[in-house]
DNA sequence: TGGTGGTCTTATGTATACAATGAGCCGGTT
DNA sequence: AACCGGCTCATTGTATACATAAGACCACCA
């Protein structure tokens, strides 16, 4: 493995597990000690980075990670709503329908109770996420999905997900799952439509609460 | 200006120019010598291009051109469907409904006989996207359309454009125009989803007839 | 004559050295 | 005492030198 790409998955992987907050300055000299790499490949890391929208040149002269708020999370919702709502369409029209009966099935038959749930409902949801990237087959829309994923991991962390929504949310994945098998493109947008509002609604709660909470 | 901006500036306008085309290896060495940098900023400014999409490495030893076939057209406009139906959704929501009036006055207003008829017309056109990037403010969904855009570029160059479908492509934006100043979301998406498909339609044709005519 | 192995070339990946620019600080002057 | 100017230092941007590996070509063997 290149050593700008362990050094990208380094900093990927602290950014978005908050290890490294918002507003923090990365200097290259600093950052590639740190790493073990020297600034070259540091610097391919920084740019991809800054291609993401995870980091930003504040000044020309400092790198800071750039900071999510509400608003950042309405606007990401905005683009993950007009993407996902069309690969719900496009996945219903030309998706492997078993595939997708199988996944609501496995929907169905979650069980998030134990302490791990939240695990079982995030490896759930990615094979949802691979499944759909598959039936779109879009390279340009499961590249333009990546990005929206990798902000959305950083948002995930900001909200508290409570078991009760992640219950609520494995059954409108299902719905939607079925809704693709069915063939059924209307029903398979409204229902992501659906979804959406209400992780974006729980999310923002969430970060309502929080915010009042801590203050 | 830095040496890596400006490599990958006069490397995008050839790829988007046609200059460099699809399948075209760029060599670090010989890139680097030719634009007048050395091989750091020049492996920067091919980063910046991979994340576009418009190089890629075919094997871990050469980087390429991306081509741009039918296929790949299709996938683009599903994507610019998704984005710029929701975009002017947004637009007629919150946009500043004078400006697109005046958008639209300009639409009808366009004369596009001249020699330069298409220089005219792509010029109302960035006006638009600028607008409608302004009036959505959505950094998000500007960064993903600006990707398809830089793919667009060189779509249009691959179809030919004749006069007819230029002036059938302005009374559409200008119905788009108008929607979004009179603050109908529906209205506005799906003139954004016809628009589309016209242009579609006329860009796959023209692809049809040239294949069909060179060979 | 065809295949295989090895070497050699040439490309990329990485490290480091050099250049240039901007920021911060200190001292002088008003 | 406050403000302006210059200087220094740190940090980024660029160039180049070095390491490494992949691919091609040639020679040798079957």
């Amino acid at each position: 493995m290149r050593a700008s790409d362990r050094a990208y998955a380094t900093l990927l992987d602290e950014i978005q597990g908050g290890a490294l907050s918002p507003g923090a300055v990365l200097g290259e000299v600093e950052q590639a000690a740190r790493l073990g790499v020297s600034r070259t490949p540091l610097r391919e890391a920084l740019g991809r980075l800054a291609a993401d929208g995870l980091v930003a040149q504040q000044s020309p002269r400092v790198t800071v990670v750039t900071a999510i708020d509400a608003d950042d999370i309405r606007e990401i919702f905005e683009v993950r709503r007009a993407l996902e709502e069309s690969a719900a369409r496009l996945a219903a029209e030309r998706g492997d329908a078993a595939a997708f009966a199988e996944l609501a099935r496995g929907f169905a038959e979650a069980d998030l109770a134990g302490p791990d749930g939240r695990d079982a409902y995030y490896a759930l949801i990615g094979r949802f996420d691979r499944q759909l990237d598959q039936a779109v087959s879009n390279d340009y829309l499961t590249a333009a999905l990546r990005t929206v994923r990798t902000h959305l991991v950083r948002v995930r962390r900001l909200a508290r997900d409570n078991p009760d929504r992640l219950a609520a949310s494995v059954a409108e994945h299902r719905l939607i799952a079925s809704a693709i098998a069915a063939r059924d493109a209307d029903l398979a947008a409204h229902a992501t439509h659906v979804h959406l509002h209400n992780a974006l609604s729980n999310i923002l709660d969430s970060l309502h609460a929080t915010t009042k909470g801590s203050s």
